[in-house]
DNA sequence: GGTCGCTATGGTTACGTAATCATGACTACG
DNA sequence: CGTAGTCATGATTACGTAACCATAGCGACC
């Protein structure tokens, strides 16, 4: 290994002034620190970056973890999150949560490996995150309101966003609702259901416990959950799902059972993935600013870093409804009144009739 | 900040001492481990990974470099990754290559603070990349194959898969096949490619130009290119989409244009990602057994960095046809007489061209 | 009973860098 | 011309751990 004496000896001068010439620092004449430079890249000189994590005690490495990377909202979240990292000059060590992740993540902190932690599934579950975020590690939690804990929070207004669907709904005139949700543990789904029910409260609409059904953020269960609902004898007819994989699933739910999208019932997701504008899908859902959040998040993470003492901030990002082939069939017009950005009205195909599938061959 | 020296002098022994202990290294008498260990759990000792790494030279540390994380393809990959390097006690510190992200990886490799690095993304074209491997540092490409590099590498069998997908078109008397490609760079494109093409000239079909279409392994490129083939005045009767995200946008493509699948025509992909097995796609594709892949590859990867000078290992896994909607409606007999029974003859033990040896100690 | 060998431990150093301290040369200024 | 201040640099130390070396104690063996 070729260190910065190496670099020094070449060059005819001490470690020192190496030191001072690579990192920028202190005073040096024009003609050192170009033969420095010289020097170090005549042998190939590449600075240890663990002895120099060591002394600065800055590792220059932030941790990330997520729930689940087969839910795609992550995977562009962290490609988001990698670049505004990356041109921070940082790396990213990646986590997820299933596992041991979390705890991983926070020995990592303790052991001096990781300068923050960026939390994009943190429940007040855990107590171990709890104590590490009361004891000061620098930590940001991202699509996750944790009210009351000691850390920077970025999210966006679920509750808001909620509300929006109820008010679409009822300006359509429907009047028969439904919801599938998520966990209870995390805020994102927690807010949305309740941004959802007072919206509808507010326009005298009721959710029955059976227009009501608990799920998992999965695809599987969204299409379970609509198959009950639309079971009903007077079943809902526009459901609200608490994220785009439930929704896809919902959506394939009620074209197994024949019934037609939006004709017959009316599917909102929330994240706007990729898939939701598949022809496949093409799934009315809010979206969140998540490239403004990454950014910020990493700002707020970086800015504690450098100033660990500063007061917890919060960020609370707008979400956007985007109106597509899921909902904007029927009743387009009181819903286009109902408060959408004339730009995400989508391109509406006229026949878009997809019939169920034939069932597998197996 | 706690250190091993406070350890030491809480516990009444040498800071050596309570290295040995943590480490478990040397000899120690069982009263003083025991003393040493309730000092440091009183004083909530954490030992200092950095200090740690730098002495040993071992960062515990392994880079993942992938191209884009939304192919969905990838997050299950790194899901697998991320659990057999966590049971390794590894961290994993990912790089998408859309931007600096190889070289970034590359960076962190000589400037210590990686072990190893995983390529998921490797192609022949990056200078930067084969002159590391030539280097000697410690690297695995995962579903690359790099002929004639220096590195150790794990791939399914592509070349086979497309043969397979040949055979099974031939096998239910197709005479106009269609082929959506990737990019050229990628091997396993490339090989998919010429397995197909090799599978169909053994069967006597040809594969003209025209029913020929280039991609990008995305959504909207499958889509576009279907549409282009189904246009043609005498369209293809199945067509071999290289990847599951382009097959899915093929199947959209026909259904936009009114043609039902696998009526009309038949659709393959290749990875068996999540979304292949949905309700609104319901797709014959190829799976690769990418949990083992990745176990493997962690630990070639593991194994090289321990033991860096050993010989460039290559395994090759089989690959599993799986037979799903999106072809066996029709002439589903011959097929599965003819072709390729679904799971049965699918996994038979096509003997990896290299045993994988190490079994798991868990 | 002296030497060998093993156990258990402490002292010391090395890893590669950044930060602190020290020093000499030079400039400015009264 | 003397002194204060700045510039440019070297010497030294500290970061926290692991590895190496030294040594004391102790039993065994011929």
């Amino acid at each position: 290994m070729v260190t910065s004496r190496d670099v020094a000896q070449v060059a005819g001068v001490s470690q020192a002034t190496v030191s001072r010439v690579l990192r920028d620092a202190g005073p040096v004449k024009a003609e050192t620190r170009t033969r420095v430079l010289e020097a170090a890249a005549q042998i190939g000189y590449q600075p240890n970056a663990l002895a120099r994590a060591m002394r600065t005690r800055r590792s220059g490495t932030v941790g990330v973890v997520v729930s689940h990377l087969t839910n795609p909202f992550y995977p562009g979240l962290i490609e988001e999150l990698s670049a505004e990292l990356g041109s921070a000059g940082c790396r990213m060590a990646l986590w997820t949560s299933a596992g041991p992740g979390q705890d991983a993540a926070l020995e990592a902190i303790r052991q001096g490996v990781l300068d923050g932690v960026l939390f994009t599934a943190a429940t007040a579950k855990s107590a171990a995150l709890r104590e590490a975020m009361r004891a000061g590690a620098p930590a940001v939690t991202l699509n996750r309101a944790m009210p009351g804990w000691k850390c920077d929070q970025v999210v966006s207004d679920n509750r808001v966003g909620g509300q929006r669907i109820a008010r679409y709904f009822a300006a359509a005139g429907h009047q028969r609702v439904g919801y599938i949700g998520g966990p209870a543990a995390p805020s994102t789904s927690a807010d949305r259901e309740k941004g959802f029910l007072s919206g509808l409260a507010a326009v005298g609409l009721a959710l029955p416990e059976d227009y009501r059904r608990g799920g998992d953020f999965t695809y599987r269960r969204g299409r379970e959950a609509m198959r009950e609902l639309l079971s009903l004898t007077r079943p809902p007819t526009a459901v609200f799902c608490v994220n785009d994989l439930t929704a896809l699933g919902a959506l394939d739910g009620a074209r197994s059972l024949g019934r037609a999208v939006p004709d017959d019932v009316w599917v909102v997701g929330y994240d706007d993935i990729a898939m939701a504008s598949w022809d496949a899908f093409d799934l009315t859902t809010v979206r969140q600013p998540t490239a403004e959040m990454a950014r910020i998040a990493v700002q707020l993470l970086l800015a504690r870093v450098a100033e660990p003492a500063t007061a917890p901030r919060r960020v609370t990002m707008p979400a956007e409804l985007i109106v597509r082939g899921s909902t904007a069939h029927h009743g387009g017009d009181e819903a286009r009144s109902a408060g959408t950005p004339p730009t995400s009205r989508a391109r509406r195909p006229a026949a878009p009739t997809r019939e169920p599938r034939l069932a597998r061959s197996r």
